[in-house]
RNA sequence: GCGGGUGUAGCUCAAUUGGAUAGAGCACCUGACUACGGAUCAGGAGGUUACAGGUUCGACUCCUGUCACCCGUGCCA
């Protein structure tokens, strides 16, 4: 059962709207008030009812207001509840908003659980092996996460995917490399670190580049036979290194023990130290969740011969195409190469491949890729010629998974330019991580001190852990995805604004209240008392809390959790003005419980939905 | 060339998918504490929503055309 007002009085302005204008088909029918002077709700369907019946607008208006049976939820409509050219401002009943909040305190928070419950996928997170992860790999983890788990509070099966770059030449050059120098006792594969390896794949990626460039231009200009030798070396060593690599791949591709032995060492130390990663950012991947392109590699030939079976493939200047010009497909006018003309395979296949796998054998409804904005093209590839070959169709349902992008932009720095380090290197994500977690340290020992409270270090470390974690991604996810934001470790550190930081003291300060009520010895008959929604700050903030579950809803529909970033921003304002405003625990009786209960309320909102964001919260800070 | 994205207060960002006077937060100015955490609250000032047209009762939002910046564009994974 519904207990949001809202969605009441959207049925009951549909039955009436059915009775005044019949046949009628309205999308939004109720809206919550921006100018709470004007009213709580309000119906605008009166205006594009009146246009396409070619009538009066108030006087559908009236008609609807006629036919609406909602005494029991608001005070009596009007002709003075209508305004402008046919708004219809609704006001809700003192004695309804106060039910409606009692009966949202409930364990799901008025959050309705989807029907019907789907199996979502989200990709979540690229690692590649023997790289570093960087700024660069952090919105991708946190907005993926924040809207699994959107969907997990909906109700919903979800289903986390680490697409891992772990085939290909690239791995096998780092891995030759890597048994090179292990051969020559330069290193020590047993106690090698990810910095190593990103060092190593540097420089093979490098090692195996031709420069033959180079080669020409020294010839073309007879630069001297000294230059000249030196770029035959460059070129002949390249493809010594290169052709080694390829011998690398092969011996990968058969599983010959030793190389693949490396490869795993390599695969196991990326992979830790991404997780832990990971799981510092109270990001809910485990290395279970990681499917490596590897794992594709056996299935790709036989599944672009059946492409090309099918005729979904076709062969184009010696490369197999997937062409996707028709609108089901996408309208793009750029094929999606799915077979090099040398037959190797291509990221594009892979990706195919992933989708089959997580519609086929995971039962996907929904795929979700948290992925860079760059990437979108590659994507609306994938995703038409997956559906243009039937691998997108679900196998129970048998209808096609729906496949969104959940595109983002980049972060930048506070020079509006990518975000790096002073002398210009891409910072690594774990120190990043770090950097926010000191300044938060040094920031709540300074408030501390400035109280003269008195923490045991361990706790001020935990609390500095959590403030800085959720500082950091509430940063990132409180901007619209799609654009560029420019990160601030002040601002996003800071307690004052819309910020992590201040959402977190906001429910510390409430948890306070309620130990402060246990020292005075207040008892839990507040549990059961009507909350108190008279004052206007009360009411205020009643209505607001009401709006969760609509606010959750709307992430998922629009994978876009800044909603519920602001939404969660403006309960916490509002709270705050009704602390300011009215006093509880000096209150008595009646005034005191149903105060206490709208703070508990208050409370459980802003401890689901950070959490629904993944934000780790503290008791006090 | 084609395709995609972005452009809103000095700065960082919103705007419930076409609704009423475009809202917050920083910064700036003015107020409020013997209070449950002042890490707060109340108020002020700040705008030609890049530009020009169009659609209609109504446009930051939709359409057309410009401008600026970013990104992507068939054989790298």
């Amino acid at each position: 059962m519904p207990v949001d007002p809202l969605s009441i009085l959207t049925d009951r302005f549909r039955s009436a709207i059915n009775v005044a204008v019949p046949g009628a088909d309205v999308d939004l029918l109720i809206k919550v008030c921006q100018q709470p002077e004007l009213g709580d709700y309000q119906c605008n369907a009166a205006m594009p009812l009146a246009k396409r019946a070619g009538k009066n607008p108030r006087d559908v208006a009236k008609a609807i207001i006629a036919a609406a049976d909602v005494n029991d939820l608001c005070e009596a409509l009007s002709e003075q509840s209508i305004a402008g050219p046919g708004f219809i401002n609704i006001r809700l009943r003192a004695d309804a908003l106060s039910a409606a909040v009692a009966s949202m305190d409930a364990p799901g928070l008025g959050v309705e659980p989807a029907a019907p419950s789907m199996t979502v996928v989200v990709d979540l997170m690229g690692v590649n092996l023997a790289k570093q992860m960087h700024v660069g790999h952090l919105r991708s983890p946190v907005i993926g996460d924040a809207l699994a788990r959107t969907f997990e509070r909906l109700g919903h099966t979800v289903k986390r995917q680490n697409h891992v770059g772990d085939w290909g030449l690239p791995i096998a050059m780092v891995t030759a490399r890597l048994m090179r120098l292990a051969d020559a006792g330069e290193i020590d594969l047993s106690r090698i670190t990810l910095d190593q390896l990103d060092i190593a794949y540097k420089a093979a990626q490098a090692e195996c580049q031709r420069d033959t460039g180079a080669l020409e231009a020294v010839r073309k200009y007879g630069l001297g036979p000294k230059a000249e030798a030196e770029c035959e070396a460059q070129v002949g060593g390249a493809t010594e290194a290169f052709l080694a690599a390829k011998e690398t791949l092969l011996e990968l591709q058969a599983h010959e023990p030793r190389t693949y032995a490396v490869w795993q060492r390599i695969r196991d130390v990326t992979m830790a130290e991404c997780i832990a990663a990971c799981e510092r950012l109270h990001v809910r991947v485990t290395d279970a969740d990681s499917a490596g392109e590897s794992t594709y590699a056996q299935e790709m030939g036989p599944m672009v011969e059946d492409m090309v079976a099918r005729g979904v493939a076709v062969h184009d200047q010696g490369a197999l195409i997937v062409r996707l010009e028709e609108p089901e497909y996408g309208g793009i006018t750029q094929p999606c190469l799915v077979r090099k003309s040398d037959g190797g395979f291509l990221y594009a296949t892979t990706d195919i491949a992933a989708i089959r796998r997580r519609v086929q054998v995971f039962g996907g409804d929904r795929l979700v890729y948290a992925i860079d904005a760059r990437q979108n093209l590659q994507l609306r590839q994938v995703f038409g010629a997956s559906l243009k070959a039937g691998y997108a169709i679900h196998p129970r349902t048998g209808k096609p998974a729906v496949m969104e992008h959940a595109a983002f932009g980049m972060v930048l720095g506070e020079d509006g330019r990518p975000f790096k380090t002073r002398s210009g290197d891409s910072v690594k994500l774990a120190d990043l991580l770090e950097e926010t977690v000191l300044r938060a340290l040094a920031a709540v020992k300074e408030t501390a001190a400035r109280r003269g409270e008195t923490m045991p270090e361990a706790e001020v470390r935990t609390i500095a852990e959590a403030v800085g974690i959720a500082a950091l991604k509430y940063a990132d996810l409180v901007n619209d995805r799609i654009k560029d934001y420019v990160f601030s470790f002040d601002r996003a550190l800071a307690f004052e604004g819309n910020t992590g930081p201040y959402l977190l003291y906001a429910l510390a300060r409430i948890k306070s209240m309620f130990r402060k009520a246990a020292e005075r010895g207040v008892g839990d008959g507040w549990k059961s008392a009507p909350p108190s929604t008279r004052h206007h700050a009360e009411k205020q903030l009643a209505l607001a809390l009401l709006r969760y579950g609509a606010t959750v809803r709307s992430v998922a529909d629009s994978l876009e959790p800044h909603r519920l970033c602001q939404y969660l921003f403006e309960v916490a304002g509002l709270f705050s003005t009704f602390y300011d405003q009215c006093p509880t625990l000096s209150e008595e009786g009646a005034v005191r419980d149903g105060r206490l209960r709208l703070c508990a309320l208050t409370a459980r909102v802003l401890e689901d939905g950070l959490g629904v964001l993944g934000l780790p919260t503290v008791e006090r800070m």
